[in-house]
RNA sequence: GCCGGGAUGGCGAAAUUGGCAAACGCGCGCGACUCAAAAUCGCGUGGGCUCCGCCCUUGAGGGUUCGAGUCCCUCUCCCGGCACCA
């Protein structure tokens, strides 16, 4: 055969079109052999795929190749998750439908991933903005509903006055929105939210689960997000009104050292206690201007602003009353809403206490260095000590105190021990078109009326005035939203908002299990095949929102007995950035790599491995530093033409016999590799097959065989560089079966052992010689071949070794001082 | 402020988890091939010195150990998350 030269766009096209009728990647049926499940997090589309996609899915295709090669049924789906407010705010500035702009773009990213060599089953395919999907969207809703983890309240949101929406908690960023970073402004509106609270403590627990094969950060953001503290509820009442109300601490042990009461602005008494007589009119004055001041305004003052209502609250465990104040310090969101104010030990309380004149009153004295003076104090002493002016529990030491007078409180009938999640339930209505339309009829006589099944989907119509103001878009759909109520009959209006997008993606990986099942939203059989997701891939920018959001689902759908399991992703690996420069790639700064060019310049192998041997795979990549010239290739580029030459060669020396060195070194890299890809070290790979290349050059240079060496090489780098790897294996080698449906190589354990030891010789810490050694050798022979060493001992220059530590066959050490 | 992660040659990074620091690659230098260049191949490349050898070196300082990039303590700097959470 010619010897040709390695020829990317030659060779990677040609088998896009054969993997395509070969149909390679098809999910296997169900013959009980192991199976595995790849997911990557489905992409938005919205353009072309980006370098940060080409880097996660390299990682995500490398796996599900490895593991189909390792002789598992592997599930490794792709779809896209296609409703959202981008592809309606470019359809407005660009004039086209939502629909329009987003079909166009799944197909150009579609046609991309083919041209990357990604490995999918392309059959599975679906988007989140058919109907055939959302459709099981708005079932899944309405199952939620009908358990009581979908519901309508009123209540202060977050509305982003650009994107004309309410945002769910975890979509607010420092204040801001996070799709177009306007400031967040507070709005008192009813909306729909899902019940995640109730899962808060299982939420919590089953990361227990995972912890081991997650990363770290994401597990330790999720514990923060969901935020459990415990402490006690205790009970104050309204001197003047005989209200109760009821606050949450967590150091119940400061009680005594309570010397005012504060309330949230929203807090439900409020208004009454300002109209009960004691508040000035200046105070009910500034409480109004309090209440309407939008929620972001208030965080940015940073301020210990309040206003006092005239009443009071009476201390139930001294009877001591206390004044009472409405303050934008105290959330509503948190808690009751309600705080007691303890100034000696809170830092918040003290500064409200010192802006007010308010008395300051120490109950912990610390253990160690001078007591606190009221007088005296610049901040708060929030840490341990002993209990003072304390009534009956006066001397009492933490870390004791706090359990000590939680069950008091609860002997005296005033309070009782609680936790207190920070997570608050997930506000799921969107004032926007581009989503899924809320299944729920609003009846005058029958209230909330869920869309009965067999009326599903509720489709999205296409003729909407989608721009945004006033009302939300469907609202301003007559035909939409005049309708019959399902349940009597009579005149009704749909509900006309839509979920948001993170309830598409909530259960998408479900889906995928049976994605054309139309009378389902999966088969049962199916998704207890392949869930849970075994490896999961993608950016740790979801690593609340999307995983929290699923994790509920999949609990949730456990406890209504539709899903064994309780958590969906078993294993989880978050890439890193694509940079440029040290800044992330925008094409306002002028500093874009986009993946096409270099594919079609150097192809598509080369792009895949640039980015899996740039470094570790969550580490970020910046594409100055790797390919530093963009008209030289990168330097993996060299090594596969290095290898496609040695595999030629390897080939045209046909069976020449192959050294034993030779052979052991293909068998230690395959045993490395194999580990490596376990461990998703894939820059550690593919290092040792380049030294696996080298070895097979030197031995072909000097004349011997390497065919069965190059046969494990190419099968090794399928993988990694699946359109080099094919070419070779199918072409060069001759194989029929394709490269990517061959088993991965084995390897023989003993020939994967070194054959060859270098004994290290220490004396005093420090390396004296080498020596070549059996790597048989025992204990004694190591001792021995390093004390006749004469270098060993010029070292020892006649000093005594008065201890010899051995490890055979690698150390000897020998001290010589005391 | 709280929580988490990190710092190794000119650069990206390795180091079997306490046992030869710098594998592999980039870049650079020298050489072969070539009229020449590219491509390819070979050799060299942490620093220092009195250079066939020796000494030093993993952000800084201390500790444990026969032995520390790896474990412990203190500090500096960088990156990420949360941030009135009672």
């Amino acid at each position: 055969m010619p010897r040709r030269q390695y020829d990317p766009s030659e060779i990677e096209p040609r088998w896009v079109d054969t993997w395509a009728s070969e149909d390679l990647y098809a999910t296997p049926e169900d013959e009980g052999r192991p199976r595995f499940y790849a997911l990557d997090m489905f992409p938005y589309p919205s353009g072309d795929l980006h370098m940060g996609h080409a880097e996660a899915f390299s990682g995500g295709d490398t796996i599900a190749r490895f593991q189909r090669m390792r002789g598992n049924d592997v599930l490794h789906p792709i779809g896209w998750d296609a409703f959202g407010l981008p592809a309606e705010n470019a359809a407005i500035k660009r004039g086209i439908h939502p629909k329009e702009w987003t079909y166009a773009n799944i197909d150009q990213q579609r046609s991309t991933f083919k041209r990357l060599g990604m490995s999918f089953d392309w059959s599975l395919q679906f988007n989140t903005c058919d109907p055939e999907y959302y459709r099981w969207t708005q079932w899944l809703f309405l199952k939620l509903f009908d358990r009581g983890l979908a519901y309508r309240k009123n209540a202060p949101t977050n509305w982003c006055p650009h994107d004309q929406t309410v945002l769910a908690n975890e979509q607010v960023i420092n204040g801001a929105c996070e799709r177009c970073g306007t400031a967040v402004v507070r709005k008192d509106l009813t909306q729909w939210f899902f019940k995640i609270t109730d899962y808060a403590q299982r939420l919590l627990d089953d990361l227990g689960t995972v912890e081991a094969t997650w990363p770290e950060r994401v597990v330790t953001m999720q514990r923060n997000w969901i935020g459990r503290s415990e402490g006690a509820r205790v009970t104050f009442e309204i001197a003047e009104t005989g209200d109760r109300v009821t606050v949450f601490t967590t150091r119940p042990d400061t009680l005594w050292g309570v010397t005012f009461f504060v309330f949230a602005p929203e807090h439900e008494l409020v208004s009454k206690l300002a109209g009960a007589g004691g508040a000035t009119e200046e105070a009910r004055v500034m409480l109004e201007a309090l209440q309407a001041t939008p929620l972001t305004n208030r965080e940015q003052a940073d301020s210990r602003e309040g206003v006092p209502l005239g009443v009071h609250a009476v201390n139930p465990v001294n009877g001591e009353r206390v004044p009472c104040f409405v303050a934008p310090y105290v959330l509503m969101e948190y808690g009751t809403g309600a705080v007691m104010g303890v100034p000696a030990h809170d830092q918040r309380d003290f500064e409200f206490a010192r802006e007010h004149d308010l008395p300051i009153r120490v109950v912990i004295q610390p253990e160690e260095g001078a007591p606190r003076d009221p007088d005296r104090m610049t901040e708060a002493h929030d840490h341990e000590g002993v209990m003072v002016n304390s009534g009956p529990f006066n001397g009492v030491h933490s870390p004791d105190s706090i359990g000590r007078v939680i069950t008091w409180l609860g002997e005296q009938g005033i309070g009782e021990a609680a936790v207190s999640f920070r997570l608050r339930d997930w506000l799921i209505s969107r004032q926007r078109y581009w989503g899924a339309p809320i299944p729920i009829v609003h009846c005058p006589t029958c209230g909330e009326v869920g869309v009965p099944e067999d009326q599903l989907p509720v489709l999205l119509p296409d003729d909407v005035d989608f721009r945004p103001g006033g009302e939300s878009p469907l609202a301003r759909h007559e035909g939409f939203v005049n309708v019959t109520c399902p349940r009597c009959g009579g005149a009704a209006r749909r509900d006309t908002d839509t979920m948001d997008t993170f309830v598409d993606s909530s259960w998408y990986f479900l889906r995928y299990c049976s994605p054309h099942r139309d009378d389902v939203a999966f088969d049962v059989h199916a998704v207890e095949r392949w869930m849970p997701v075994d490896q999961y891939t993608g950016g740790v920018e979801h690593a609340i929102l999307h995983l929290l959001y699923s994790r509920f689902f999949v609990k949730a759908l456990h406890d209504m007995g539709m899903v064994s399991f309780v958590e969906p992703f078993i294993g989880m690996m978050n890439q890193g950035q694509v940079i440029f420069g040290g800044a992330s790639m925008s094409k306002s700064k002028g500093n874009l790599v986009e993946p096409m060019p270099i594919v079609d310049r150097w192809g598509a192998d080369t792009l895949r491995l640039t980015m899996l041997f740039a470094g570790p795979f969550e580490d970020d990549i910046d594409w100055k530093l790797i390919a530093p010239d963009p008209n030289r290739p990168p330097g993996v580029h060299g090594w596969l033409g290095r290898a496609w030459r040695a595999v030629h060669d390897a080939a045209d020396a046909g069976d020449a016999a192959q050294p034993e060195a030779l052979t052991r070194l293909a068998h230690r890299t395959i045993k490395g590799v194999t580990d490596d890809l376990e461990r998703f070290r894939f820059n550690v790979a593919v290092s040792k097959l380049m030294v696996l290349t080298n070895e097979i050059r030197h031995t072909l240079d000097a004349g011997g065989g390497a065919s069965d060496a190059a046969r494990a090489l190419v099968l090794m780098m399928a993988p990694l560089a699946p359109f080099a790897a094919e070419e070779l294996w199918r072409r060069t080698l001759g194989e029929t079966v394709s490269v990517h449906a061959s088993v991965w190589p084995p390897f023989d354990e003993a020939l994967a052992r070194e054959d060859h030891a270098v004994l290290v010789v220490q004396v005093d810490g420090k390396v004296r010689d080498r020596l070549d050694i059996d790597p048989a050798a025992d204990e004694v022979a190591c001792r021995e071949a390093a004390l006749g060493s004469e270098r060993v001992r010029q070292a020892l220059d006649g000093r005594e070794a008065r201890r010899i530590i051995v490890r055979p066959p690698k150390l000897v050490s020998i001290v010589t001082g005391p």
